[in-house]
RNA sequence: GACCUGGUAGCUCAGCUGGUAGAGCAUUACACUUUUAAUGUAAGGGUCCUGGGUUCGAAUCCCAGUCAGGUCACCA
């Protein structure tokens, strides 16, 4: 009884052939290479000497010829090796080919070559090796993904269990998975240095908080040992980028890994990213047409999709309107209930009034909104932290934009009356005591006396980043975006 | 948290109303000097997710658990 496959007992074995062999299978030296598959490809020049290393990805023994595929970090291509010609230091010249090449090297094992380029008579750039190097041996079976001539991919690695547990197969195997990753990287990237050339700061505000704000969710709970006092992971760090304003910043951003402790599912990782910006001095006017300028900026690169300027601007209450035909303009608690049960959502005496108006968005708008479209004009009551709105006491000074039927920012003019702050913060824990009584919810009154010195008008912006990427690589799982998704623990590791 | 679906060889999967576990690729051996999903011949490889139950007999039926996916709930 035993864990190990017989393929791997097999791979072990044959590294002891080769430490007998007197070859080292995990050298330490550096290993010198003079180019990249990629470069090979695009100058190929017949009888260049090159040098380089990767995974061996293929191998095709035909007697005393063998061809195989090799793979660096920019691409793949076929090697050929016979036995003339070959050497290994400290090999006796015969045995390199018979004994290392023909039984010893393995799919999925790290080689160093060093050989001459030509073109088979199939007209494939391949490289003859003179010399291969042992780098890395791999002693476990990497999963066999093919293609054919019709380009068509034969078992492909596609457990996504696997996958996301083991995501450096996935990395080696499937050749687009790569490519998500450099595309999201790139993104950040081209966000930043939009936000940059425009002189806003990015800075780091703290991950581990005394009190959990500028959102409301479940967060994780964690204990400082010396100072003996609970320690929040961030729920948002909106109320630090405030208290930056507050000193005197004139715009900063940071994109934010926040962490909060609810359900998973193809929307929501319990950790992922949100860029946050504040700029002082403007309102949520002057955000939309800003983020219209990002997104305009990021959709034409990464998808080439020209979005023409400004976006739909639509309060919710007409957007509820025009996908329902009722007016909930000043409508009391009851009336909306009974609308929610003509149209078929959830709706019971408990849940908030504003509750419900954003269950209806939810339900029959959003899905609506293909093309770029700001939301805007939200209740007051469903906005803790943004501005009422300067023509309607009951409205306040918010957007969302929606992409593809998909919430990817949020948006406000910052309140920044401390008083009035003060006061929906109470009323906000007094609406939300089913999700505060598992813990103690305190009122960040730093944030508070933060605004008491005085904040200038703000207005800030938060873009769910992973929601982006999603859309701008055309994935629907979060996880596919995500390098390391989170996963419970594997009930049996195989070794 | 609820419900539905799934977990079989390294990978991708088949396995009917219960009767000693199958394929392709991968692996091993032999053959083969231009292959590229190499080919040909032969062979080996299994905790059928875990635990319990029903049964003469369980990969298969039942119960519980576990992991994953999906739908819903939660996520202003």
């Amino acid at each position: 009884m035993s864990y190990i496959s017989e393929q791997q007992i097999i791979r072990i074995k044959k590294l002891e052939k080769l430490r007998k062999l007197g070859i080292n299978p995990y050298p330490s030296k550096e290993y010198n290479i003079t180019t990249t598959v990629q470069k090979i490809k695009n100058n190929f020049l017949e009888n260049d000497k090159i040098s380089i290393a990767g995974r061996l990805m293929r191998l095709r023994i035909l007697g005393k010829a063998t061809f195989g595929n090799i793979k660096d970090h920019t691409g793949c291509i076929q090697i050929y090796f016979n036995k003339y010609n070959l050497y290994t230091k400290g090999i006796n010249k015969k045995d390199v080919y018979n004994i290392i090449i023909k039984k010893l090297l393995d799919i999925g094992d790290i080689i160093g070559i060093i050989g001459i380029l030509f073109k088979t008579k199939q007209n494939e750039k391949t490289v003859y090796v003179h010399k291969i190097t042992i780098l890395s041996k791999s002693i476990r079976p990497l999963p066999q993904v093919k293609k054919d001539k019709n380009k068509i991919i034969h078992d492909i690695f596609s457990n996504v269990e696997h996958r996301y547990r083991m995501r450096y197969v996935d990395l080696i195997v499937n050749d687009n998975i790569k490519d998500i990753f450099f595309k999201r990287t790139k993104i950040i990237k081209k966000i930043k240095n939009f936000l940059d050339v425009k002189g806003y700061i990015e800075v780091d505000t703290p991950i581990l908080q005394l009190i959990p704000g500028g959102a409301i969710a479940r967060p994780f709970v964690t204990h400082h040992n010396s100072l003996n006092i609970p320690l929040y992971l961030r729920i948002a760090n909106e109320l630090y980028l405030k208290r930056l304003i507050v000193g005197g910043f004139h715009g900063v951003y940071e994109f934010s890994k926040n962490f909060r402790n609810e359900g998973m599912d193809r929307n929501h990782n319990p950790e992922f990213t949100v860029l946050e910006l504040y700029v002082a001095y403007k309102d949520y006017y002057w955000m939309m047409n800003f983020t219209e300028k990002i997104i305009k900026y990021i959709f034409k690169i990464f998808k080439n999709i020209c979005y023409k300027a400004p976006f739909k601007r639509i309060t919710i209450l007409e957007s509820i309107k025009e996908y329902t035909g009722f007016d909930l303009n000043n409508m009391d608690k009851n009336n909306i209930i009974k609308i929610c049960r003509k149209l078929n959502i959830k709706e019971n005496n408990n849940i908030d009034k504003n509750k419900l108006i954003e269950n209806i968005f939810e339900e029959k708008c959003k899905k609506n909104y293909t093309d770029p479209t700001f939301i805007i004009d939200y209740p007051i009551e469903m906005s803790p932290l943004t501005k009422k709105h300067r023509d309607n006491k009951n409205l306040s000074e918010r957007f969302e934009l929606i992409i593809n039927g998909q919430e990817i920012a949020n948006a406000y003019s910052e309140l920044n009356d401390p008083i009035d702050q003060l006061d929906r913060f109470k009323k906000q824990i007094n609406n939300e005591k089913k999700i505060f009584k598992n813990y103690s919810m305190l009122i960040d009154k730093d944030f508070i006396r933060a605004l008491e010195y005085g904040m200038p008008p703000t207005a800030g912006i938060g873009i769910g980043i992973d929601r982006l990427v999603m859309l701008l690589t055309n994935n629907k799982s979060i996880q596919e975006v995500l390098l390391f998704p989170q996963m419970k623990q594997e009930q049996e590791y195989k070794f």
